[in-house]
DNA sequence: TAACTATATGAATATCTGTTCATATATAAA
DNA sequence: TTTATATATGAACAGATATTCATATAGTTA
């Protein structure tokens, strides 16, 4: 019982809580085996791009994107597999309800 | 790209953000291989019966928790495997952080 | 250098969410 | 039937969060 300690399962809600809104996943959806920049995201996802490099400094932060700049431009790409593993597993639930 | 519609990103997201509490968390971490009656559940997470009540009311509305009536009491348990399935996920995400 | 494009950011606002408190409901025991 | 225990629930409140709007920053091109 309750072999996890109190930190960690905030963290592990932190994590999941990035996963918790629809731009974010929007964004990560789209990022899914592709380098994207700020505005083509906006662009894809259909959201201002205001609000998506709002939502890029939250995936940013959690160290869930990370990016690289290119002339003017700044593309964004998944961190590492994790992320896509766990939005797949997201995924499947859904399809399995 | 974006290969999955609008509605299924919705359904994606609204199912992490039931694991983006704290509380909820601590809930599925103490159902993990336990049948619980909320009173149980609530001094094992050490929070108020009420706000577990409130919380388990969302859990089963997501299905991820099921129940019995057991005499006066009711216990919880997780509603299948994908549940700690993610929840595992996350763990070990936050482990190789 | 001036104008343009891409990105970031702060403030304001509206909405959502979780807890508490009080109380209702239901079962069990005396 | 009265009392006690377990659970659920509604209202109220406080705090968190996402978007918008305006603007700043920085790199690029003319």
């Amino acid at each position: 019982m309750q072999l996890i300690d109190e930190d960690k399962i905030i963290d592990i809600s932190e994590l999941f809580k990035i996963f918790g809104d629809s731009t974010r996943v929007k964004i990560i959806n789209a990022l899914i085996d592709n380098e994207l920049c700020v505005c083509e995201i906006a662009s894809i996802i259909n959201v201002s791009q205001s609000a998506v490099s709002h939502q890029l400094r939250i995936l940013k932060a959690s160290k869930l994107v990370k990016y690289k700049k290119n002339g003017n431009c700044i593309y964004y790409s998944l961190a590492d597999e994790h992320v896509e593993k766990i939005f797949k597993l997201g995924c499947e639930h859904i399809n399995e309800l």
